[in-house]
DNA sequence: AACTATTTATAAGA
DNA sequence: TTCTTATAAATAGTT
C-alpha cells in the first residue's frame, strides 16, 4: 500500500508538472505571438508601443518600439524624447548597466556564499542538538520579503535593458 | 487641359484620403485586437500586462491589467502595489482626476474665446492697414509648441485614465 | 522544436 | 460607420 500510495503521488506530481509545463508553454507563446504584434503594429502604422508584462509568478518581460523605456517615460511625463537623445543615452547608459549588473551578479555570488556560510551553521546547530529556532528563519523571511521582491525586480529590469539594448544594437 | 489637371488632382486626392481612411481603420482594428489579447493573456495565464501605443499622430491609448498605471509604475520603480491600496488610491483619485479634466476643458473654453478675441484684433489689424507681422504667429507656435505638446498629452492622459477608470468601474 | 486542426484576427468590400 | 466574408495568422493539443 506505501508503495501504491508513492506511485499514485508520483503519477499526480508528473500530471500537474506537465500541466504547469503546458500552461507555461501557452503563456510564453502567446507573449511571443504579442509582442510580435505589438512590433508589427508599430512598424505598419508607425506607431509608438510599449508592453509589459509580469507572469503568474512576476518575471518581467516588455518590448516596445522604438524603445520600450521611452514610450514608458512619455506616457509617464508627456515629454517626448527624441530619437537621437534617446540613441545617445544609451550609449552611455549601456555601459553603465553593464557595470550595474556585473556588481549585482557579483553580489548575488557572494549573497550564495553567505547562504552556504548559513547553511553549514544550521547543519552544525542541528548535529549538536541546539537548533537554529524556528522563528530565526520566518523573521528574516519577513523583514527581507519586501527588498528582495524590489532587488529581484530591478535585477530583472536589468537584465531585460541589457537585453533590449543588445536587440536593438543588432537591428541596427 | 486645365479641367483634366484639376480632375486628376481630385482623383489623385481621393485616392489618398480613402488610403489614409483604410490605414487608420487599420490600425483602430489592430489596435482593438492587440488591446483585447493583451487582456486575454492577463486574465487566461494571471499575468499582470500594460499596453501603450502611441498613434503616427500622437495619440495616446493604453490598456492594462489589473491597472495599466500600476503596472507601468511597478515597472519602474519595481515597487509591486497591492489590489488593495491600488484600488483605495483609485477611489481617492477619480474625483480628482474629473476636477482637473473640468478645470482643463474649461481652461480650454477660456483658451478658445482668447484666440477669438486675437483672431477679431488680427483682422481688425489687417483691414486698417496695420496688419500684424508674420513673426508674431510664427514665435507664438515656437515658443508654445513644446508646452502645448505636454499640454496635449496629459490631456490625453487624463482622459484616458477617465475612461480607465470607469471601465474599471463597470467591470465591479 | 515541429506539426496540424481549430480558432481568431483582419483586409477588403458592401 | 458597422457588417460580411475570404484569407491569413495564431495558437492548443500533440508528437
Amino acid at each position: 500500500m506505501a508503495f501504491e500510495g508513492n506511485n499514485a503521488a508520483k503519477k499526480e506530481n508528473t500530471r500537474k508538472r506537465r500541466i504547469d509545463e503546458i500552461k507555461k508553454a501557452d503563456f510564453s507563446k502567446r507573449k511571443l505571438g504579442l509582442f510580435n504584434k505589438v512590433t508589427e503594429l508599430s512598424i505598419l502604422c508607425k506607431a509608438k508601443t510599449a508592453l509589459i508584462v509580469r507572469s503568474s509568478n512576476n518575471d518581467l518581460d516588455a518590448c516596445g518600439y522604438p524603445n520600450c523605456d521611452a514610450v514608458v517615460q512619455q506616457f509617464l511625463t508627456g515629454k517626448v524624447i527624441t530619437e537621437d537623445y534617446d540613441k545617445k543615452k544609451k550609449e552611455e547608459v549601456v555601459e553603465i548597466q553593464r557595470l550595474e549588473y556585473e556588481t549585482i551578479v557579483d553580489k548575488l555570488m557572494e549573497l550564495k556564499e553567505e547562504e552556504k556560510n548559513l547553511e553549514a551553521i544550521n547543519d552544525e546547530a542541528e548535529k549538536s542538538g541546539y537548533g537554529i529556532p524556528d522563528w530565526w528563519n520566518g523573521s528574516i523571511d519577513d523583514m527581507s520579503l519586501e527588498s528582495l521582491e524590489e532587488f529581484k525586480s530591478s535585477l530583472q529590469k536589468l537584465k531585460l535593458n541589457l537585453r533590449l539594448n543588445l536587440d536593438a544594437k543588432k537591428l541596427m
